[in-house]
DNA sequence: ACCCTTCAGTGATACCTGTCACCAGGCAGT
DNA sequence: ACTGCCTGGTGACAGGTATCACTGAAGGGT
């Protein structure tokens, strides 16, 4: 477990004097694996920051439907929230950790003004955006023009590249839910990729080549 | 036509001295219905304000396949340029003038500037990500939970929220192009809606009720 | 008036995916 | 050991959509 000290390194792109802004005014909160950071509708006071852990955003749908969007990692902020701080809106998606997690959160009257005083928060808010809205390009082409198959080849390439691990562990009902697709759909196409030898399959675990 | 002077009123909010600091540096360009502004991979120097006329921005494929994201309007700025020309880089989506359009083409060295010292100009960047995010949320929703004759439905109402005309002219075609559709799709899912008394069809033309 | 292109309507067919039904194995708690 | 639940595998089937083939109608240009 990292300490509350080593976010500044995290973020070591920020400039002299803006991580003791941060820190003057910053709540660091602890999320356990499975809790809801934020929920659809939640009306958001501040911005996120990840500090450590992993948190997913998906969208919802009335139906309980629900879609990824992308994780977010160590280092990374989420959008959403830095979009809807500074509106004063409610959350149009639902955050959930999905590793125990750490998270610094910033309140919208902290950012407003640190947006003014300090270039390299400016630009850490410019830059998350521009991540983010590149990830939800990449999901729109997924699911516009691809099939399911490449769509799930995407999903857990995307997973072991935020985990840095080779091995994922979820089950194929999970991995629906994110695709928003069904089990039988997800398990019939991971045994393919299988007998195609591009991954091995064990209980609770796909283990990619 | 409008003329060039009126397009302060358009962007009323700006604080006194934005919009003198924008017209200096800007550069006003025309496009005919049709004309391409900004094609995938094209490197962007500029920030792009629809003054006049509607601005379709799309993403297009290796294939030749093609999905609307959403249209631009009079007041409204195209996100992806604010983001690509603050970071240099290169455009990931197509922008095709529906209408003959007039567009404030505003340089990135000016943008910079702008942003932290109007803070009228850094709340309309905000703005202006937040709406075209929400709208891709929008999309991403219809594409992810809703079927064809839904996504239809949600393309038409935007085609007339946006051009605020209940007449659609354009081919079937046409809109199973922006939908990733084919046309015969469409044509039967239009046809279903006309007889149940959603809208009328003629050629070239749907009349919404 | 004629030709030619574009647009729209329609049936047949195939594929992808979601759904249902059912089974078997693993794992946890009693 | 028994029970029950979660996970995964599999076949059958159905609905939605893409594709192909063909038709006829509308409109523009000559």
């Amino acid at each position: 477990m990292s300490n509350q000290q080593d976010w500044k390194t995290l973020f070591s792109q920020f400039e002299p004097g803006l991580t003791e802004a941060i820190e003057q005014d910053a709540v660091i909160k602890e999320y356990k694996a499975g809790e809801t950071v934020m929920r659809t509708g939640q009306f958001i006071k501040s911005a996120a920051l990840v500090i450590e852990g992993r948190i997913k955003i998906y969208r919802e749908n009335q139906e309980g439907g629900e879609f990824l969007m992308y994780f977010l990692g160590p280092g990374q902020a989420c959008a959403v929230s830095l979009i809807c701080a500074l509106q004063a809106r409610g959350s149009e998606v639902t955050a959930v950790a999905e590793e125990d997690s750490t998270l610094l959160m910033l309140p919208v009257q902290a950012m407003e003004q640190l947006m003014s005083e300090y270039k390299s928060w400016y630009q850490f808010v410019i830059q998350t955006y521009r991540s983010r809205f590149d990830e939800l390009l990449n999901v729109i082409d997924h699911v516009a023009f691809r099939n399911m198959d490449e769509r799930l080849r995407y999903y857990l390439q995307r997973y072991t590249d935020n985990t840095g691990r080779k091995n994922i562990e979820l089950s194929h009902q999970q991995i629906a839910d994110d695709l928003h697709s069904s089990r039988e759909v997800i398990s019939r196409l991971l045994k393919k990729m299988e007998q195609r030898g591009e991954l091995v399959l064990y209980r609770n675990m796909i283990s990619l080549k």
